[in-house]
RNA sequence: GGGACAUUAACUCAGUUGGUUUAGAGUGUUACCUUGACAGGGUAGAAGUCACUGGUUCGAAUCCAGUAUGUCCCA
């Protein structure tokens, strides 16, 4: 069989995903054997792969395929969600460049549009996932928006509104002027921006009659004439960043602890240029320190302003039209943008004497996280969800760890979100979603029902109107927030909600493990636990893995705007499917931050390219019955099987805690080291020498186990190269195999090897050294310590040292270079080639560093409260280490002694 | 303003209930090897006052307190 010096990934990858689809390997049934189940994170329906989704399905590959070959049926679903504000809004533009505008269309006209667009752009990054090697039941894969995810959300609210925990509300939400929605809080991004402080001054309107009370006499800094005001006309200054609002003020407010203003207490002012009288109010929220002290409040465009608004029973007067322009209520630049109000309000202000100063000022403002316009806080009618008793196991459940964040640290952000959750705000103003299924009556009383027909029916019970037709109901406008839908991933996946008792979602949920990034802990990972809670009365998932971010080697988040991301596709096809996998988690610990660069996934195909390797070096020998099996690859073997029951069991438990890149580097060192590094060199035959048939094929078993173990993490290469090393029936897969399982392993035997190990490096420190070529064999003297020295593995050292001669010895010999292994001594005699003083120097060295370390132990032993004090087993460890120290010192002085 | 987390080699990070050789890995770096699977390689080496200051302890990178710096979340 000829084998390519070079190995392909394009070529390879093709194939076998293509092997594995056609195999069917990736679907899984309910069976007797138990289930893992993962859902993904479904990404958005029209978005693309980046970096972020690279990073994160690459793990839920490697646990997925992991669990395959560890005997249980893994079960990975994926699928899409619908994106409403993302996706309609990019309908939107694709129609506005198009010259057509969202409000010209039927709400079913749009519809028509964003399924043709979701069509037609959708399911893009599903076929990614492929390249990528995803191992994903694709004949399970789901939409937040077909038949039975619909199903189940419709279902869903009406069983919530039925238990009361629904309601209408007119609250202060954030609204999204450009997507004309509101937003949920953890849709908004604060971010700091540096902006203006604008000192206002409102001038106190004439005194009405019912409070007749005289002036104080008091003059302030704030409150003066100022000039060209007719004579004793008196101010108060406000300072604000949003001039534009105070044509919605109705209020200006003080601290009531404040000495400055006590005057004005239960005075009026005139809103500038408006000149609408308002009055002064007093409350502790007033922040005496910042700006004058004095607040000016807007009730419909501020929090804060509204709830003091509510408080002192304040009108609120909006100001602002859905998509951010001044609305007639404003009574001055009506229809004009509230940013070029900003900057009008200014001017005129100034020009009428209202403006005392502006400031530069730095605060965080609101942005929408999809559209990135400024939030506008405004007062609006929109459906919530009762929080506050939903969370309760879900809280509950995650504290006390039936539930496990890795890493753990998490469950701090997560209790503390919990314990300050607010009502939900589940409706959207948008269309691209599920329509909410409230039903409003002639008379303005609502209903909700699964259908139309449903809805007339408890409309007609709830009237008492037999005549009522379903022309007489109106089914609210809005739309349910995305997660609203994802939430219910888990379950909805399996169709357990609308069919609660199934045969999948009972086999398959509560899932395995989620894999995602900490980002969306909110928004979705925990409503998925309050979900799983309230739907099934059990946990969606038994971990929750946190992916690092992606960042690149200046720790700038990636993304598309600044350009830094590099495009997943190109990296595949440049570095191989395997390459790309390995880069992104050699520098990947869960939850800490990736700093990609381009020499990850190089570093991954140069890791392909070794393993080819290897494999072509076993390949290509010529194996013979007629030989014997040499000693040497004889006990080579045996330290393999022994090393390869140690990294079985590392890897076990590195899994188990989802150490996922301490794993991959244990395969890394496992295959570079210890299988290519020492194992294929001491089997290695010389050249042009066929090798035994024994050895041959227990290499090739070894081989086999190191493929599957590295199967999770590289499928393709690992694939490619477990069909050619042995003869395959068709049909058979490394990806159905079963990984090697933990067994019985000498560790002792290992420790004598790691002496050998030791050893063979001596020797070739000292060619190099020395400059002795290696195929100039030399001869070896061993002077066994105190400790003996284990001769297992002589034949080991004779090969790999290329000793012409290893002889044991009882005195030190003269005129060799040597060196130490514990406390044996190895000699390389070279008649004359040994500088003294430069030998006596490196041995003084060594001796001072072993007696430095010894008056470290002896310290410890000298100190008669450790010894009383620390465990007997550390004691006696800190004794083995004193007797090891002086049987070294003891060897190190008499050859120093003998050299003299 | 409130909170969480972090600070270990040039970089990215391990370091499991305090006691694996006076701290480990990968990358990078340095020297040497054009060695017959692999130069995307091999061999060997250098590199750290474990942020700082105190405390607890026989013993601290590890526990506690404070300080500094940074990252993130919330308001």
């Amino acid at each position: 069989m000829e084998i390519a010096s070079k190995y392909n990934p394009a070529e390879v990858e093709e194939k076998w995903y293509k092997y594995w689809m056609d195999n069917n390997y990736f679907h899984s049934e309910p069976d007797e054997r138990e289930p893992y189940t993962v859902v993904i994170p479904p990404p958005n329906v029209t978005g693309v792969l980046h970096m972020g989704h690279m990073l994160n399905n690459t793990i839920q590959d490697i646990l997925v395929r992991r669990a395959r070959m560890t005997g249980e049926n893994a079960c990975w679903v994926p699928g899409t969600d619908h994106a409403s504000i993302a996706t309609e809004a990019k309908v939107v533009n694709k129609l506005n460049a198009e010259g057509v505008d969202k409000y010209d269309l039927s709400r079913k006209e749009f519809l028509e549009h964003a399924w043709d667009w979701t069509h037609k752009h959708g399911g893009i990054i599903l076929e990614q996932l492929k390249k990528l090697g995803a191992s994903c039941d694709w004949e399970r894969t789901a939409f937040t928006m077909d038949e039975v995810r619909s199903e189940s959300v419709i279902k869903v609210f009406v069983e919530l509104f039925n238990k009361g925990l629904i309601y209408r509300g007119v609250r202060m939400v954030n609204w999204d002027p450009s997507a004309k929605t509101a937003l949920s809080d953890e849709e908004v991004i604060h971010k700091e921006i540096k902006s203006k402080l604008y000192y206002l001054k409102y001038r106190l309107a004439p005194l009405n009659p019912t409070e007749g009370e005289e002036n104080n006499p008091q003059q302030d800094a704030l409150i003066s004439p100022p000039t060209g005001e007719p004579e004793g006309a008196e101010f108060i200054t406000i300072a604000t960043t949003r001039p534009e609002t105070i044509l919605g003020d109705t209020a200006v407010c003080i601290n009531p602890a404040d000495e400055r203003f006590s005057h004005l207490k239960g005075k009026r002012v005139l809103v500038p240029l408006i000149n609408r009288s308002i009055p002064i109010i007093e409350d502790e929220y007033v922040d005496m320190e910042f700006g004058t002290g004095c607040l000016k409040i807007t009730p419909a465009h501020d929090i804060h302003d509204y709830e003091i608004g509510m408080k002192h029973n304040l009108p609120s007067i909006d100001i602002f039209n859905d998509d951010g322009t001044l609305s007639e209520k404003a009574g001055m630049y009506i229809g004009e943008d509230r940013f070029d109000v900003r900057e009008k309000i200014v001017k005129e202000l100034e020009a009428a004497g209202n403006l005392e100063k502006i400031e530069d000022y730095t605060n965080k403002v609101g942005y929408s996280e999809r559209t990135d316009v400024v939030i506008e806080p405004k007062l609006s009618a929109q459906w919530f969800l009762k929080m506050d008793e939903l969370v309760k196991p879900a809280l509950e459940n995650v504290m006390n760890d039936n539930i496990q964040f890795h890493p753990a640290k998490f469950k701090n952000t997560y209790k503390h979100w919990m314990g300050n959750i607010k009502d939900w705000c589940i409706s959207r103003q948008l269309w691209w979603g599920h329509q909410i299924p409230v039903y409003y009556l002639p008379d303005g009383t609502f209903v909700a029902a699964e259908t139309a027909e449903q809805a007339l029916e408890l409309a007609k019970e709830k009237s008492g109107n037999n005549s009522l037709t379903a022309a007489d109901l109106t089914q609210d406008e809005d739309a349910l927030d995305t997660w609203f839908s994802s939430w219910l991933w888990p379950i909805s996946v399996f169709d357990g909600i609308r069919d609660p008792k199934n045969r999948e979602v009972n086999y398959y949920y509560p899932s395995s493990d989620l894999v995602t990034a900490p980002d969306i802990i909110f928004f979705w990972v925990a409503r998925m636990i309050i979900a799983g809670y309230e739907f099934r009365d059990e946990l969606p998932f038994k971990n929750v893995y946190f992916t690092g971010m992606v960042r690149d080697e200046q720790r700038r988040k990636m993304s598309k705007s600044l350009g830094n991301s590099p495009d997943p596709l190109d990296l595949i096809e440049k570095y191989g499917a395997d390459g790309v996998r390995v880069g992104m988690l050699l520098c990947s610990p869960a939850g800490g931050d990736l700093l990609f660069d381009e020499g990850l996934p190089q570093q991954g195909a140069g890791f392909s390219t070794k393993i080819w390797n290897a494999f072509r070096l076993v390949k290509n020998w010529e194996v013979s019955a007629e030989i014997d099996q040499p000693e040497h690859s004889k006990q080579a073997i045996e330290w393999f099987r022994n090393k390869l029951g140690e990294v079985v069991e590392t890897l076990d438990s590195q899994f188990a805690n989802f150490k996922i890149s301490e794993a991959l580097m244990t395969v890394y060192t496992t295959v570079r080291d210890e299988f290519s590094g020492w194992l294929l060199e001491m089997v290695k035959p010389s050249y042009q020498k066929p090798i035994d048939a024994k050895t041959y094929a227990d290499v090739v078993d070894l081989f086999d186990q190191i493929l599957r173990l590295m199967h999770p993490f590289m499928p393709f290469i690992t694939e490619e190269i477990w069909q050619l090393l042995s003869v395959r029936e068709e049909g058979e897969s490394i990806m159905i195999s079963q990984i090697p399982k933990v067994k019985k392993y000498d560790s002792e035997l290992l420790a004598t090897f790691d002496n050998v190990k030791e050893a063979v490096s001596g020797v070739r420190k000292i060619r190099k050294e020395k400059n002795i070529a290696f195929k100039d064999a030399i001869e070896l003297s061993v002077q066994k310590g105190d400790k003996g020295f284990d001769e297992t593995f002589n034949s080991v050292i004779i090969k790999l040292g290329n000793i012409s001669k290893l002889s044991l010895v009882n005195e030190e010999v003269k005129g060799a270079a040597s060196f130490r292994v514990k406390s044996t001594n190895f000699y390389i005699p070279l008649d004359g080639f040994i500088d003294v003083d430069e030998e006596l120097k490196k041995l003084n060295e060594e001796l001072k560093y072993t007696k430095g370390f010894l008056i470290s132990v002896q310290k410890k032993l000298g100190n008669e409260r450790f010894v009383n004090n620390a465990p007997e087993a550390v004691v006696a460890k800190e004794k083995a280490k004193q007797a090891d120290a002086e049987a070294k010192i003891k060897v190190l002085e008499e050859r120093i002694a003998s050299m003299k």
